[in-house]
DNA sequence: CGCGAGCTTGATGCCGATCAATGCATGTGG
DNA sequence: CCACATGCATTGATCGGCATCAAGCTCGCG
């Protein structure tokens, strides 16, 4: 169906967990020095999605997990009938397909927002490792649960905020995310578009511009297409937490 | 704040995961015969939960998973602000808590919808077990990663269904579930009131009563009460599939 | 028996969907 | 370099589904 590139071993031009600048954020996290090279062996290959390729697509056998080492994914469900629901936007540092893991099937399609580079974690092997290294088991339990934690909280977003209420909530988690990766959070470049961003928030894509138009307006966001500034976080902070109810 | 009352020691009244009748539901899935008395070994106590209470609250700290022996429960998340969002429904053979794993604490509440029973899995052990029993290890991980593709599922319901059509996909998940457990398919019981239903499912309970009243009409279930009785499965899974738009 | 929690049903209004037109940026080919 | 196409975003007008408000109703229980 689609091109899959064939992974690039990475020598002679090898990027090791222990040097690569996300691993306070990646896998790697509470790892112990002397252990960290037993992880890289078996995150050895690399590959880059061109922007709009997929990652991967539902239904592909599961083999591998992917770190994102650089660039911009989102992940989405489309069931038989033409719905479609963006379940999910990751960057930098984030892992995908730990859908997959359940049914040996992905059940969501990854696809690059961006040019992006991903490592590839033979699942397997990292099984294997995780039965050694009880620090690599417990922070590979901690980010599927914190997955978990997160799908809860988008469900209370959809289960009960409103449109406004919906994206003040969104551009907060974007700028906390670029913020823990070292990036302004106050200027910023949406890497997806309106529609995106309303399938994942439950809305159409013309709710999507009224409310960062709204937002303009209020002064809360400078809007030049997918170029913001966050003037008032606080604004934003205030509407999540619903004040004005 | 609430009054956690003591775990029970299972002797002599002990029921073994071996014995137990959920075994090919619950966590022991996939384990060897011989594999199995290591599991029992820490799965040692049982907690009864009675109708209304909580087995955990949304800050505890973690300190183990729950099996669900006999009964129903909900998870809810409460934003500070009176914001109020029942995440799931469990019953027997499921686990509840692992939502804590990622900050060694609770991040929902989990109410009895019925008096029940749960086994109780220190998590420690449980990660420790699992570092030796790969079956353990590998089944663990699809019941994290199935709980993941199931809380995708509802941000496609809440995000893209109308109401006709989320709580078709909701009974028609009710209904499944219950039939892998040996129930009838056809004949239920609610163990939530339509608030709640209406809270998971992202609607006002006058809405989840006008739908169970509409299908009653067009004679796809019968409603008395918290009584179902489901005469057109068919009808429900062709509202769900959106043949109508 | 009477109370109260939960359920049903009706009337009304609002938020966000839908339909439609225009604007803006990027890219391509003449 | 301009003309035009294309994809995405904005804005307005209208519509509809669900929320909201408000009565009654049912059933279990003290």
């Amino acid at each position: 169906m689609h091109a899959t590139q064939p992974p690039v071993r990475l020598d002679p031009f090898k990027v090791a967990c222990s040097s690569c600048n996300l691993r306070e954020l990646c896998l790697p996290v509470g790892i112990a020095e002397d252990q960290m090279e037993r992880l890289e062996a078996i995150v050895a290959t690399r590959r880059a999605v061109p922007r709009g390729d997929p990652l991967f697509r539902s239904g592909d056998a599961f083999s591998s997990l992917y770190a994102i080492r650089t660039g911009f994914f989102k992940t989405c469900l489309s069931s038989e009938d033409g719905r479609d629901q963006v379940t999910g936007f990751q960057m930098a540092g984030e892992l995908l397909g730990l859908d997959g893991i359940g049914t040996d099937r992905h059940t969501c399609d990854a696809i690059a927002l961006e040019d992006s580079s991903v490592c590839i974690i033979p699942y397997h092997q990292l099984e294997d490792l995780s039965r050694e290294l009880s620090d690599l088991q417990r922070h590979f339990h901690k980010i599927m649960s914190r997955e978990i934690v997160r799908d809860h909280g988008v469900m209370l977003l959809l289960g009960s905020m409103r449109a406004e209420e919906r994206l003040a909530a969104f551009m907060l988690n974007l700028t906390q995310r670029l913020r823990t990766r070292g990036f302004s959070a106050s200027s910023l470049v949406l890497r997806m578009t309106r529609e995106e961003i309303g399938s994942y928030l439950g809305l159409k894509l013309e709710t999507v511009s009224r409310a960062f138009s709204k937002f303009q307006d209020d002064g809360i966001l400078e809007v030049k297409q997918r170029q913001i500034r966050v003037l008032d976080a606080d604004a934003l902070q205030a509407l999540v937490n619903g004040s004005s109810c």
